[in-house]
DNA sequence: CCGCATATCCTGCCACTGTCAAGATCAGGA
DNA sequence: TCCTGATCTTGACAGTGGCAGGATATGCGG
């Protein structure tokens, strides 16, 4: 056997690795006991080895931040391609994606939402977070004759749902199994909606 | 000038001052960059003085969180007292509290609802909380015919636009001045409401 | 194939942090 | 008065983020 390069000097892909253990590490321990070295130590680097990739530690967060947002946006068109396409559809659909988002990564979608730790002045992280309110400014609009108030009732009861789940406070709705927290959800989110 | 005690050994009450200076703390530097030992220095004492009244550093936190509940119970409770008082009002008044309150004191609405720092199975902290989870349920069986998803819905459309205000990630809202704020969340919070 | 500029990663160091142990000081009662 | 307990300080330790400087690998021009 002829010791199969146990460590390599060059990793390959060490800054997609960091992401990961960062995602894991917040996971398991939680973003305020996050710490850059215990992050490094799970990819099996050196201590410094991230500040190349990142700068400093609110880098790697802002980093992970910005991708967590894509997928953030990537879990409501996934929930937006199984609905009906006409617009109050859709957008109760993006709303499910949002609370589907909180409560598979929850740890994630804290960090997007409750952290201090990310630059959103970086260029990619504001381009992520943008594109994400652009989405929910997208569906107003082609839902057609929403107010500013509108767009935000449909915004803040997706978030709030989501954010009480993900942090497990709301026990009353997130004990329902997943079909019927669904529905729940879904009739929450159409009320916020001017009536019909 | 007989040289006006300039630093007592026993301060008198550092309890009340720790939790003055961390949430002083909190809310210049935020949650993430919180440090037992910058709380010390603010209150004029030595790094290790804290332990004796908290243990460690999270059951300072955790009072502060407790103490926070109990305000943030005040702040609903202001609004219901100048509230009509008819059971919808009251609930719409209870939201209006707990987006003030998100407001007024971000990084100690943050504590409470986005920390993991925080040990709800404290005594002090849990039976706190649970006052504020308590006076909920109150209202709602207060207002009559209310299901559990009416219940939740309230909570979340409440939670939603306190964090998102309370994170300035809501410009759209938080720019109105706050009469005409007041107006547009009430009416956000009377709509989750079933339909009369 | 060689040489070298650059990107990548490591080691060593510093200031700071939370926590613990031990000592100093104070308050109040026997 | 003494002394017991509560309160606060000092000093130490391991762990942390960030910096400086060094080591190593990669790829490109020759």
């Amino acid at each position: 056997m002829p010791d199969e390069t146990p460590k390599p000097y060059h990793h390959g892909d060490l800054r997609a690795a960091l992401l990961a253990a960062a995602e894991a590490e917040i996971a398991e321990r939680g973003i305020e006991a996050f710490s850059l070295r215990q992050v490094a130590k799970r990819a099996g680097v050196s201590h410094a080895a991230p500040a190349h990739h990142f700068g400093d530690a609110n880098g790697l967060l802002t980093a992970l931040a910005a991708d967590g947002f894509r997928q953030f946006l990537a879990a409501q068109a996934a929930r937006e391609a199984v609905a009906n396409p006409d617009p109050a559809s859709q957008l109760v659909a993006a709303g499910l994606g949002y609370v589907d988002f909180a409560l598979q990564r929850p740890a994630l979608f804290r960090l997007l939402w409750g952290s201090q730790r990310t630059d959103f002045a970086s260029a990619d992280l504001g381009q992520a977070s943008r594109a994400a309110y652009q989405h929910l400014v997208d569906q107003v609009t082609a839902a057609g004759g929403l107010s500013v108030a509108d767009t935000a009732a449909v915004w803040a009861m997706a978030h709030g749902l989501a954010d009480l789940l993900a942090a497990g406070r709301m026990r009353a709705v997130g004990a329902f199994p997943p079909a019927e927290r669904d529905a729940v959800i879904a009739e929450m989110l159409r009320r916020t909606l001017p009536r019909a």
